[in-house]
DNA sequence: CTCAATTTTTTACGCGCGTAAAAAATTTCG
DNA sequence: CGAAATTTTTTACGCGCGTAAAAAATTGAG
């Protein structure tokens, strides 16, 4: 502990005994110096506690270390989860995450990605608004940065897409549903602003259509990504109006069937499986919270660590590549039942 | 729409016509020059779209316009929410907000703030883990940068604290509870991470010894973030082992609440209030979701915009006095009864 | 129109680091 | 031990912009 203040690397390369040029390689590259230069640095860099300073050392570079997390409503504790996850694959792998929300909102998507281009990222890993995404403005910014697109799908766009398989998770739960009761009415918003919405929506009157029943469709009013409130009011004008077939709802994602459950509540309705129960609902996603709802709420799990790794991966193998050269590939991944008590 | 790429700040002010130093003073604040010369500025800025290169920028800066904002965990909506509105608020100032999620770790909490004293931000608006906090830590990155503190209390560090007052929120709820049916117990987690915590404890005894009655604290086992489940297996068996004196049960805060409403579903009870009702379960916060839970949770609320605007504010102040000269100002917000069914 | 006040231009340097090239030192290995 | 291979040092330049100082131009009031 010296009571000298490094000021930069030429004063620390002094204090360390080693010179510049090979203190500046060590920062970028800790692997790149002979092992005994590495030590004498490191001992130096605990005696002085010297950092680089960021800006200087991103204002040549072409790109940074940096990798851009854009999702688009960070308070879904869905993505506020994967968030999470790829903070930390992105820490681990020795880059620096730096997270945004769109807040549902297509401006401030635009936004994001201007100011992402001028941090110069090694890459983006990017869950678009999707329908309310302005689709010229993301496809400009993924030619400029490369970038792995996930959650949302948006056609010939980025490096790669990772997601997970609408149609056969969707095929799953109303494979079940229907096994084990009345064949489900699907419930979602009027005009989704996810393209899954669509995705699943087609899938779900694809398996009715296949196990020989007549799809019903419920649309909810109501724009935006208050999910479990429009859940929640228009569900409970809907059972209130007659409006679903069946006495089983299959919501679009779980924070709709959170807000659904809550209309049932407020309807007087016991929601479950089996005598007694005059409703049941179910979900898509395993969001984090459909476990604690009550009843627990039946859904098809994403899988939270398979995107985040996989979408992780794809942009670490474009980034090594030094740009973009593998095929773009799309990679879905299966859902799976998680049988709760509502369905 | 001119061919030619804008490299730099010269090739611009070559462009627009005006000299690179006025053009310079004219991106650190455009008021700062003549109004014709910002007219032609802004003129070349849309047929050029340049944008000057921020490392470049900040490096002889002492200070930027980043404002860091930092929460504990992110994946809580109560701080995603609240992150959402400070972001909002620094942007509509001119500031750049750069968030950060500490995932209720020490260490990585540690590492936000080195990895933030890196790029020099004009302030930092922080939520700091509390009890896990390394305390020399922080106070040590507050007396760098200027921080306000808010939600959790610090003693003595920051600039500013900006949170909610236990002691009012906390009596009014047990004021309503014990004039609405039986006086609650006190649900809350063994070792709690966040100061709030303990003060609801005491407020709780304060308020339940003032109004005649013994209070009777329950605690459950577990640490961390995961709150929903600590309530729900925690709660489950403590309504399994008779550990609740009362039918009334207060929780120390809404996510730990709508555990012990699962745990209530689980175990048969019927929560909410008046005949027919086995449980009373109310909250403290009025998180998000507690409007959807079944039945809704009766809670307190914290001002979410109230501590948003307020944060920013004295942030603010701070920076605009050119670094640390207001006394060190504490901002409580009263709490507003959230009357729903559980409770 | 004149003189002072304001604004812009010119000129020039520095920030902290990346990085290229050539020379010097060190290590490796037959 | 000596030559080749590897690593480090020396030297030097540039990145894009902030900013200071002095000179020049513009503006505004009288």
């Amino acid at each position: 502990m010296d009571g000298r203040k490094i000021r930069n690397m030429e004063e620390f390369a002094a204090v360390s005994g080693i010179s510049r040029p090979t203190v500046s390689k060590y920062f970028n590259d800790p692997d790149s110096v002979k092992a005994s230069t590495r030590k004498r640095i490191e001992a130096a860099l605990e005696d002085y506690d010297y950092r680089p300073n960021i800006f200087a050392m991103n204002q040549n570079r072409r790109l940074t270390k940096n990798i851009g997390i854009v999702v688009p409503y960070l308070a879904d504790p869905f993505f506020a989860e994967i968030a999470r996850n790829l903070e930390w694959r992105c820490i681990e792998a020795g880059f620096t995450p730096i997270l945004f929300s769109s807040h549902g909102d297509t401006a401030h998507e635009c936004d994001i990605l201007d100011g992402l281009r001028a941090l110069k990222p090694a890459g983006v890993l990017l869950a678009p608004l999707g329908r309310a995404s302005d689709l010229k403005a993301v496809e400009q910014f993924c030619a400029d940065v490369p970038t792995v697109l996930f959650d949302s799908f948006l056609e010939d766009i980025g490096e790669a897409f990772v997601g997970s398989d609408n149609d056969q998770s969707v095929a799953l739960i109303v494979e079940y549903l229907c096994r084990t009761g009345e064949p489900p009415s699907f419930f979602e918003m009027e005009t989704p602003a996810n393209p899954n919405a669509n995705r699943r929506r087609l899938a779900y009157i694809q398996s009715m259509e296949q196990l020989g029943h007549e799809p019903d469709i419920v649309r909810a009013k109501g724009e935006g990504w208050d999910f479990e409130n429009i859940g929640l009011t228009e569900g409970a004008s809907a059972i209130n109006g007659k409006a679903f077939k069946s006495n089983t709802i299959l919501c679009s994602n779980d924070r709709l069937a959170i807000g659904v459950l809550g209309a049932a509540y407020a309807c007087g309705l016991r929601v479950g499986l089996g005598n007694g129960f005059a409703l049941r609902v179910a979900g898509h996603d395993d969001h984090p919270f459909s476990r604690f709802t009550c009843p627990p709420l039946t859904t098809v799990s994403q899988d939270y660590e398979a995107i985040t790794e996989r979408s992780f991966e794809a942009l670490f193998a474009v980034i090594e590549s030094g740009g973009r050269n593998s095929d773009r590939l799309t990679t879905l991944f299966a859902g799976q039942l998680v049988m709760r008590a509502s369905a």
